[in-house]
DNA sequence: TAGATCGGTACGCATGTGCTTATCGTGTGC
DNA sequence: GCACACGATAAGCACATGCGTACCGATCTA
């Protein structure tokens, strides 16, 4: 039985997001976000959040960490961050009209330069399969991957 | 016009990168090996390589960070590190037939696992376009992902 | 009411990695 | 033949990140 032919899966994956990554990065700048920013301001589109340290767990990130992060996205106006009246330990997170603005605009432009990448690597059914399979790889439960 | 509905690539390729990645380490371990060396044995496996300083760069390494990782290699016979007689400054690098039947087997494991978790959430249709496309983009020059 | 718990914040430690410099042996061009 | 360039190696600095600890204020519970 020969060795199997194709790279393995992450050997591919893995530095095709370093790049797209390191593509976005400048984008990102001209939008005056880091990286760790514009994933705060991606998760707070969908609904605002309780809670800083669920923030942290959904992207990713240390919860100790990202402290400065939401104080300088505050301060600029981006997000809000108030306190719940209900519990007041915990903080209410949300995207001010501002912040959605920047979100959206940093948003496009990512996904402008994605859409020519693959419009031009890709023909329009791969790059339909190609999305739809990502996406159903990329929400799968964590577990699904690592116990299997 | 709305905001594009779908995710950023990035923001899907990266956490399933890092979700494949941490699947494949306990299997790596298995065989005794860490992701670099892993990442080494991969590379040795197409063609032996002249410099280690080639073969850093091929994968992606700090030429003065896999100097460990060849030595630990070399001692357990894995691979073989000759001075070229053409020139005694360059190492000649390939793999020995141990370290080649430890590359297949450990990537053996990894890609079952991989076949598995495919075949299990995609069709034969979606695997086949996805693993071809996915092969397309990452094959692609690194400047063509950071300067469209 | 007192003690336990929780979210947020700050701080220190360890690690992994990149980047720089210095050294040594080897090669090459003047 | 000699100065310079180059590959491999070692050692140090810098930074980002993860992890643990400690503290504060607010809340819950016995």
């Amino acid at each position: 039985m020969p060795a199997t032919p194709r790279r393995d899966l992450a050997a591919m994956i893995v530095p095709l997001g370093r790049a797209l990554t390191a593509a976005e990065l400048p984008l990102l700048h001209d939008h005056g976000l880091t990286m760790w920013a514009y994933s705060v301001l991606l998760r707070l589109d969908d609904r605002p959040l309780r809670s800083q340290a669920a923030l942290a767990e959904a992207i990713g990130a240390d919860k100790t960490r990202i402290i400065d992060v939401l104080a300088d996205l505050e301060e600029r106006g981006l997000i809000s961050r108030t306190s719940d009246p209900a519990d007041r330990r915990v903080r209410l997170l949300a995207l001010t009209p501002e912040g959605h603005r920047v979100r959206t605009a940093a948003q496009s432009a990512i996904q402008s330069r994605e859409d020519r990448l693959l419009a031009r690597h890709l023909t329009p059914a791969q790059r339909t399969t190609f999305l739809e399979a990502l996406a159903t790889l990329s929400t799968l439960p964590p577990d699904t991957l690592t116990t299997p």
